[in-house]
DNA sequence: CTCGTACTACGATGGTTATCGTACTTTGGC
DNA sequence: GCCAAAGTACGATAACCATCGTAGTACGAG
């Protein structure tokens, strides 16, 4: 790996799509899952940096893998290696700049349901 | 709707969700298809109480039924029926209630992709 | 009553997706 | 070098979903 001395990043890379070929649709099915829905709310909840292991999500390793992956490749979230963790951040400036105000307001969507059923999942 | 001796509006029933009811997950997937995006940009672009035959979607009669269907079980539209006519318009005041800002941000992200493919479905 | 229109119900089919377990890779620490 | 930790790749499976065709229902016009 030429990339010149950063000991802590590793030299894997992960595909991300450019901000202006993120798709609607894309991103509105990857949202129309609890699960990823709930890793959003997280990551925008303050946990910015997460190693995916740190969610505690009720599914396999596997599966959690999975679902990281439809997030990353639907453009909503940005992965990136440290040692053997993968961290994670939402990409909110590319969103807000290609489809403004949709993940805000799916965010207070989601926070407005918590608060309704506080015994929900995550 | 008044129930006694409305002789163009039949008596057939159809469900709908309560606004308190509307889930977000269930939105979101159900505007996570092309199709069903274009039915509800259509309604909002004037064409509010359209007949489902009116939007000459690219699918066969039952499946256009079906996306109708899923639209009015997630909360998104509402139907009624005028003779043999099922016409249906956006709920937008009780989404707005239920989800402030996500329809506007939808539309206007689709509204965008259209504008950069015009080309596109519907 | 009959016919056409508009839509629905049902069953089938094929494609996508969520889930898992197992085996593997990469990395860092000893 | 060896091991543990974190995550990935792969294959299997089951559930879900979009699509269709056919048959049927409801309604209005004549």
């Amino acid at each position: 790996m030429s990339e010149s001395a950063s000991p802590t990043v590793s030299g894997r890379r992960l595909e991300h799509p450019e901000t202006s070929r993120i798709r609607l649709e894309t991103v509105l099915g990857a949202l129309a899952d609890p699960i990823r829905l709930s890793i959003v709310c997280a990551l925008a909840g303050g946990h910015e940096d997460m190693a995916c292991v740190a969610f505690d999500l009720p599914v396999s390793k596997s599966t959690s893998t999975h679902h990281f992956r439809v997030l990353r490749e639907a453009g909503i979230i940005r992965q990136y290696y440290v040692g053997t963790a993968r961290k994670s951040s939402l990409r909110t400036d590319d969103l807000a700049e290609r489809f403004p105000g949709l993940l805000p307001s799916v965010l207070n969507a989601e926070r407005g349901r918590r608060e309704e059923h506080p015994d929900g999942p995550t």
